[in-house]
DNA sequence: TGTACATCAGTGAACGCGCGTTCACTGATGTAC
DNA sequence: TGTACATCAGTGAACGCGCGTTCACTGATGTAC
């Protein structure tokens, strides 16, 4: 039964992938070995010939869905070159969208994880730092030191933190209440949207060129 | 074996009230019903005589940790009348605090439990909504419509709805990388208690007041 | 290039353990008379 | 007010189940000669 090394390293990636939207729609502790491996097609008794334990699984798991997200920022800012409109708040109007409150197993996995990331070790918590400091990085390089109103003070790095924490405390708030009070939950979605809208700190460098340009 | 009324009520109030510490620090999924009522002071057999099940149960630990909690915001109202200081500013330095951060058995339950929330069903995520509403009802009385800047254009309610987020998104990263990287979770919280402090949106009636007065 | 064998990613059964839940039992409380 | 009995919050043992983990086994791959 043995595999080629090829057939081994895919399998082994799908585990990671499998476990990561399983992980971001359940929680660390809402999914066990044995229907992670089900769903990635194996039999769980397989499961150690790739990971030491589950927690290391959880590791490389959480890694990949910070890394390979389809909530990364690098993906609307592709986007934006085509279209012209600013990556960055074409990235929070999909960030902070119902559809990605709704389908957390292919979401954003900051958002998805990080109330777990806080009970986890540190293995754990320093693939959280990793992606964190990723995505503030994405951030601040699309960032301007604004030039008016309260933006002035503030350094990229500073509007990049909290950028992220207004997104991140807006979805896991609209989603802790989006099957009790859809309404509530669309309103925070909403408010939060039109906020990051409007500030300057949500102009992106190719719009402000494109500006000058036109 | 048969306790009076009484007794049998204040059991039941213990075995909530250790329930809500042991779910923030842990998770809804991290504490078993044997390990909660031992916690509590009781063998675990009993624990049906109080509950019709661990969700029943974890719906009031819920609704009892939005309620009670430490770090609800008229606490630090009260405080405020004491000192002349802004109530919600100095809300919001305690609970961007390294001491909350870590402190999730004591601290907000919003917090500690949104991310927990999304995952469950109707009935927990009724009591989130309920608490979230009241919380945002506290603030929206200590907001005023702000006459200069940015804030002028939003309502109390939309003031309270950014501001919570940003509370829960900056406290929720901070604690997702404490352990593994103290500086950026410092640094997190040290940012967003920055902006908050110097937002028109965080002065309190009370201080406009005082002002006015002197 | 062909043969012999070690490797190792799979399978499937089993391990001990803790989970949520149930149940027979206890005995002081609270009630009916 | 005093007695007889039903109530019910406790105890402690047990239930079936799923958990993370281990293990003996399989058999094609990859390697050594």
């Amino acid at each position: 039964m043995k595999l080629t090394r090829e057939q081994a390293a895919d399998n082994r990636r799908r585990i990671i992938e499998t476990a990561s939207r399983l992980f971001r729609e359940h929680g660390f502790d809402g999914v066990g070995l044995a229907d992670l491996m089900k769903a990635a097609g194996f039999t769980h008794g397989g499961f150690y010939n790739h990971f030491a334990s589950k927690e290391a699984l959880a590791a490389e798991a959480a890694s990949s869905g910070l890394n390979f997200s389809g909530l990364k920022l690098s993906d609307a800012l592709l986007d934006e070159r085509k279209t012209g409109r600013s990556g960055l708040t074409r990235f929070v109007e999909r960030y902070l969208s119902s559809d990605h409150r709704d389908s957390r197993e292919s979401g954003c996995t900051i958002a998805a994880l990080a109330g777990d990331a806080a009970r986890e070790g540190k293995e754990i918590q320093k693939r959280f730092a990793q992606g964190i400091e990723e995505e503030l990085d994405i951030f601040a390089s699309y960032l301007t030191k604004g030039s008016k109103g309260e933006a002035s003070s503030l350094s990229a790095r500073e509007h990049s933190i909290l950028l992220l924490a207004e997104l991140v405390g807006a979805i896991i708030l609209a989603r802790a209440v989006a099957q009790a009070k859809p309404s509530l939950s669309a309103e925070i979605l909403r408010t939060s949207r039109r906020d990051l809208a409007k500030k300057p700190s949500a102009v992106s460098r190719t719009s402000r060129v494109r500006r000058k340009r036109g």
